[in-house]
DNA sequence: ACGAAAATAAGTAATTATACTTATTTTTTA
DNA sequence: TAAAAAATAAGTATAATTACTTATTTTCGT
């Protein structure tokens, strides 16, 4: 995993510092630049190349969604994740059709938040769960034809973890012990202490509060 | 704590089961009674005499509304909690207006929901974190009138806890260890120690799970 | 300022977890 | 069907937690 270049547009400096607070003490991510309207984006996109544009839908000189629409145009590897006050099936619906492989909802956790950038980082699509609703009722009649190359609202997470490494991981943060963990899956406890560690040494953490924040992070469970 | 007596007022069955099952294998609480209107209800409690209502807004003969300002009117002992599928202005100033003493989505977690029925059954009011600025923005403009006796949306819990048990807590829930939240507050690690066996005695638990899931279900946090 | 409650911390024995390594058995999948 | 990957589990030494008790020092309410 090399480090995610994140551009941020949004006209609100104050939002602008918030994101970028929120992302300061995130390893793997980096805001390179910052533009308050769509016009300015596309003339920083000329010298810079992000990975990731985060887009406020809402904007002065060219809105959010004729940004995305410009970014898929021009450079199609730079990936786009909307942010909006509004859950209106319009804008997500826009937004989708437009091309951005995310939309979320200003009022979303930095958990969830993080989760998006990760999950689109990775190649991956997200949407809030307010929101997943109105994307599948408008999937099942027919408007696919943004979505079809990959699959939707999942994360393709950059550690691949086995089928018990996840089982022992929902059971481990479910804040059970290794004797719990060893009873409900009928194996020896030395087992789940082993599967414990590896999971541990897999996801680069030294404890389970690090665990449990990588592990929601990621969307590994 | 004795035991709270519920009656169930939904036209959904499915919803009133759901709730049953929701509530079932939780101690301290039972539904004695349900009804499917507003009347139906009423007529019920000539009979029986429950802690908590717990209502649907949306009923035929006789809404969650006026079937609340009738509890209160004639049952002023008799708590309601008022559920809606609605997060409108409307329904959250008329439910207050009414006198309900909380007020849940539908769409709420299994936690908030046992929250908001120990928060009312103690005393208190419980309103979403959806709808609190609803409240306070109508708090300000001052219609105050039902609500001028107790403290809104806050929780007095049956486990009094100190102010150092309280930080602890806090701590443990995130997972931090005795030795890391010794090195935070600058005390001994074997203090710590005995403020985490002294809490996890006084709330009857016995290890992290139970008492993650007892803090938030009291809102001790 | 006095008594009570709260916070501090050490002691001890038993139980668990951590951080590995090694090794056998099952399951996948090319 | 053979090789690779995953799951199983024991061993070992060290560290941490648990479940208490006892005891001193602070802090608070009246």
């Amino acid at each position: 995993m090399s480090i995610v270049k994140i551009i941020l547009v949004d006209d609100h400096v104050l939002v602008r510092d918030g994101i970028k607070a929120l992302l300061e003490d995130e390893e793997g991510v980096e805001v390179i630049e910052e533009a308050s309207d769509g016009i300015k984006a596309l003339s920083i996109l000329k010298e810079s190349t992000p990975d990731l544009m985060i887009i406020d839908i809402r904007m002065p000189n060219m809105n959010g969604i004729e940004l995305v629409k410009a970014i898929k145009k021009e450079y199609k590897e730079i990936n786009t994740l909307v942010l909006s006050m509004h859950d209106s099936e319009e804008y997500v619906v826009k937004s989708i059709e437009a091309g951005a492989d995310g939309y979320l909802l200003k009022g979303a956790s930095k958990d969830e938040f993080l989760k998006a950038i990760h999950a689109i980082a990775s190649g991956g699509k997200y949407f809030t769960g307010d929101v997943s609703s109105i994307i599948m009722s408008n999937f099942v009649n027919g408007n696919t034809n943004s979505m079809s190359t990959k699959k939707t609202a999942t994360v393709e997470n950059p550690f691949k973890l086995t089928k018990r490494q996840k089982q022992i991981l929902g059971l481990v943060l479910q804040l059970k012990n290794n004797k719990e963990i060893a009873e409900e899956l009928n194996i020896s406890r030395r087992t789940t202490e082993v599967h414990r560690f590896n999971l541990m040494k897999k996801l680069e953490v030294k404890n389970i509060k690090e665990l449990s924040d990588k592990a929601h992070e990621y969307n590994l469970i």
